[in-house]
DNA sequence: AAAATATTTTAGTTTAGTCTAAAAAAATAA
DNA sequence: TTATTTTTTTAGACTAAACTAAAATATTTT
């Protein structure tokens, strides 16, 4: 139905158009997919062709319904396999994106049903990302980032904004992982840095750390 | 390292050189691969260039040392996928083959080493075919087609040689899987169908069956 | 040994997906 | 409102992997 190049403009485009509010444009896509303005022209017009997206040229292109459900199946297949990588082969939640990578392109609806079942039917993936049901839904929750709370406020981490190797080596080296509580003992205006307590311990965390941890806030202190 | 096509050549290559005895030549390839003899002699000519096997126009081609070693590891593989899928999907050991033949191209060392231990190390795949280890090497088993035994000789069967969907079911139907102890009570040299013993019953076995089966004769009656 | 047949290779196209360079359109600045 | 800059598209070329048709080589038959 869709090769893999065009599997993957689907997923890119779907998660450039959740992040940006608007439309989602050439150069954008050519950036996330690491390729040219050019190829992205092209593909674009063939997945047009296709009804999986609208493109009004020198607009930008917003995926179709149809467009929607496909690059949600190849998320939802993508973080399932994630979660198997983790719960089941002990892998590190650093080092499974790659293989997920190609993983999430396996054409077997019967396959990904299974797998699901096995894994006793996960919400979330190793990152602490959602994963979408079969026809694309995805469990909203309530989550904001760490730069975003106020001195003295608690919570939970419930996800990683970018999960690269750096950053969650970072984050293994200090104990802190999904479902941690913290608690802000401190904000510092002039940098955004904050001083948070884990457990028994206090840590200093930048601006950019505190922008890539979500928390769920504990409203009842 | 090698292309999705490219392994599929090398994998095709390396069943067709083992089944057949002698040099294996560019229509077998294409007939193996559905595909054209000219495509072949242009696949071939790249795989030639890249050392993992020998051309001689217009005679056969054969694998070289390498070109076995990244067979074996695709057919290590598809068939440790096929194990997976069986034993912790439960699928159906019909319902198999399509899945491993997209999972065996999947890149990842770390993944297949990690999927062996989750197995258990198994030495078999579902259809009773041995698993290549990391260096190629296979483990070779005593076994005949049952079209080879003789009348009253018992054994176990340990493999079917096609495993498409339709003998499999027949199989099925019949109980008899790999595991099943079978004798041999009546042989007909006309047509070489067979009477079998298995459990409690009798079955008529015609001769494309027979020469379907892998069966290890239990020498101690 | 020559003729006929079968197999294999070569030559030239095609499609998907990419690229560079140039043209066109849109956005921004003067 | 022009001029400049940025973004996007078009035009033309390239590679991998396939194809068809024709040429070359090998095998088999007469
Ligand atoms: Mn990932
Ligand atoms: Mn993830
Ligand atoms: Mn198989
Ligand atoms: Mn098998």
């Amino acid at each position: 139905m869709f090769t893999l190049a065009e599997e993957n403009y689907l997923k890119n485009i779907y998660h450039l158009q959740t992040e940006n509010s608007e439309g989602v444009s050439t150069n954008l896509i050519a950036e996330s997919l690491q390729t040219k303005p050019s190829s992205v022209t092209d593909m674009v017009k063939k997945l047009a062709a296709k009804k999986v997206l609208l493109h009004k040229p020198y607009k930008g292109v917003s995926l179709t319904e149809k467009g929607r459900k496909v690059a949600s199946n190849i998320i939802r297949k993508h973080r399932l396999w994630e979660v198997f990588l983790v719960e089941k082969l002990n892998f590190h939640w650093d080092e499974v994106h790659e293989i997920a990578e190609q993983l999430e392109h396996i054409q077997s609806d019967e396959l990904i049903k299974r797998m699901d079942a096995f894994l006793d039917f996960p919400d979330f993936d190793p990152h602490g990302d959602p994963i979408p049901d079969e026809n694309g839904n995805i469990k909203v929750t309530e989550k904001k980032l760490l730069s975003e709370l106020k001195k003295n406020q608690r919570g939970v981490i419930v996800g990683v904004k970018e999960s690269g190797s750096d950053f969650l080596q970072f984050l293994d080296k200090r104990k802190i992982n999904i479902g941690t509580k913290i608690k802000v003992l401190g904000k510092e205006f002039f940098d955004g840095s904050m001083i948070i307590q884990v457990r028994n311990e206090q840590f200093f965390i930048s601006k950019k750390i505190a922008k890539n941890l979500f928390i769920q806030i504990s409203e009842h202190v």
